[in-house]
DNA sequence: TTGTACGCGTTATCAG
DNA sequence: CTGATAACGCGTACAA
């Protein structure tokens, strides 16, 4: 294949000014003739030339990206916040690379590497893993870092943030509001930081009521729907007398259900469930499920006009915290 | 900030070598005498030294890394292919640069231009928009193409298949096996070659089995929840009989369902439901959904395999093909 | 307004 | 085995 790429200079040639010229008319300098603009461009037409992305990112230093690191590619939460951001990012002319953490510090460690490597011009993250010094230090490194629901003093206008803690508080409050007591909990993974917000939130609502907390009734699962059903299972077996459960997100949640619904329980007649995160689909469960929505496209939004904001360096007067919401729907009974 | 980034002439000079040297012991070159190479590496760790990429790959004109562009950042589908192609090519020390094409010619274009110009060493693709002669091009011009659910003759070893036609024409075979004859559809938005040929599909048994086929009993819809629901609802609104819906996908049956309970329909008894793709999801639905299998994981492993075997010019021995499979569960009853 | 010449950080070529 | 030195393609002071 004939794959002569076209440089500047071949573009330079055929239009007869120098590179200089071409690299201005390339980058819309402010004086520059008409007639030589138009000439350059005509040969950059008919040449089919497409500036070399590395070349310009060595020499001025800016990729024209920003990165994004979630937890993970799939599932609803980051989805939708990837979308989001994407959306605004390209709208704004940058490009958005994603990556992902797994949740694990290698790779978190290594997806920010990557991310720093290619001179992102600004970094969204949402790391469990990664300690504050380490993501101050990037920060300061150049490519200044948004944090996803995580807060560093530090870096205070740089924090896009969601209470966890308080969302569960709200939910685990609304199960007791409603006449129960003998509340149980799937947690996600106790390594992430999300996970251990809502189990304190848990335990704070009870407080709050003077309901003893009792450790068999918290189980430790995985945010997914068969581990939300492993989970459940095991919670039943154990034979502990419970007429509620919060879940840790909406997709233990729905394994919860079905392992109740297969133990012979209902919901919400037998036991009451309110999941967290507010997945779309609870609308269309049966029951619909009582879930704390959090406002996953304004995180994304927001996220994504911070980053712009810190390249451009001006100050965004922006609320920079958003609130989870109790949707109240079916699945929850009063007793 | 001391942002003196620590180049490789720097190191040289620590080590007293010439800049050709550590290059050389970057990049493990064969005859490099261990004791330089050590004084090298241990410059290198003093001065806390990282290659620069954009460098690198101007100099090499590769990138070690991969483009996927997906028609959604989220959603269970895409989600699933993102993480199973990000998990192997990282593992084969690739980066993934993940796309969104939006399902719209200009966000394809755009999106294949950016990967292009990063230089990708190879490209996964799922396009809906994109000429077969445009990925061609892209092919030859030095980005091998690796393409998802789509078949172009020339590209033949590069095209990771599973049937579309032939998964929609088994589940309304299989509608029509359990007596039905009055079956509606909702497509995707037909704009996308994968919703054009699960309708081909549908339409396929039906004429097998010599059931006319009847326009007003298929709509277009958007392969969301909420596009499902809506559809049906403007379904039952029309008021022709119908004893059976087979979805473009689990999304469209699941909002579907919904309408249909609203409707005072229940499924299975008053109303046959049949999805696509087979999300996790239909095993904890009530009813159970029966749908269509993709394999989803299989089909991210396949092209990420097969987009590094193409970096490697090596031949790649695999099936290219992936089956869609029968899921029976509960949303389908015999009449 | 336009051209010259050098720098960006690496790799590749070719002597030595 | 190692060291100069020329690419790689583009941006940009500086000069004209």
């Amino acid at each position: 294949m004939n794959n002569k790429k076209v440089t500047i200079k071949d573009v330079a040639a055929r239009a007869k000014v120098s590179r200089a010229s071409v690299s201005r008319v390339l980058n819309d300098y402010p004086g520059v003739k008409p007639e030589l603009r138009e000439r350059v461009n005509q040969a950059m037409d008919e040449l089919g030339f497409a500036p070399n992305y590395f070349s310009q990112a060595l020499a001025k230093g800016r990729s024209q990206s920003v990165g994004l690191m979630v937890r993970s590619l799939g599932g609803f939460f980051f989805g939708s916040i990837m979308c989001e951001v994407e959306e605004v990012l390209t709208k704004a002319g940058y490009q958005c690379m994603v990556t992902s953490g797994h949740g694990t510090y290698e790779s978190e460690r290594a997806a920010m590497e990557f991310m720093v490597s290619r001179q992102c011009d600004a970094i969204i993250v949402y790391s469990d893993c990664l300690s504050d010094e380490e993501i101050i230090k990037i920060n300061q490194a150049g490519s200044p870092v948004v944090l996803i629901s995580r807060f560093i003093q530090e870096l205070d206008s740089q924090c896009i943030r969601f209470d966890d803690t308080s969302g569960a508080y709200q939910a685990t409050k609304h199960l007791i509001a409603n006449g129960h007591s003998d509340i149980a909990t799937i947690t996600g993974p106790l390594s992430n930081q999300d996970a251990r917000d809502r189990l304190t939130g848990y335990r704070k609502a009870l407080e709050e009521f003077a309901i003893p907390y009792r450790p068999e009734l918290v189980l430790e699962s995985n945010f997914q729907v068969p581990g939300g059903k492993l989970a459940t299972e095991k919670l039943l077996a154990a034979k502990h007398h419970f007429s509620a459960v919060f879940y840790g997100n909406d997709e233990m949640a729905i394994g919860g259900i079905q392992a109740l619904n297969h133990a012979g329980l209902s919901v919400p007649e037998d036991v009451s469930v309110i999941g967290f995160e507010d997945v779309p689909l609870n609308e269309f469960l049966k029951p619909k499920m009582s879930s704390m929505r959090i406002p996953v496209a304004s995180i994304g939004n927001l996220a994504a006009k911070r980053a712009l904001s810190l390249i451009a360096q001006e100050e965004l007067d922006l609320a920079l915290e958003v609130d989870v919401q109790l949707m109240e729907r079916e699945s929850v009974k009063t007793i």
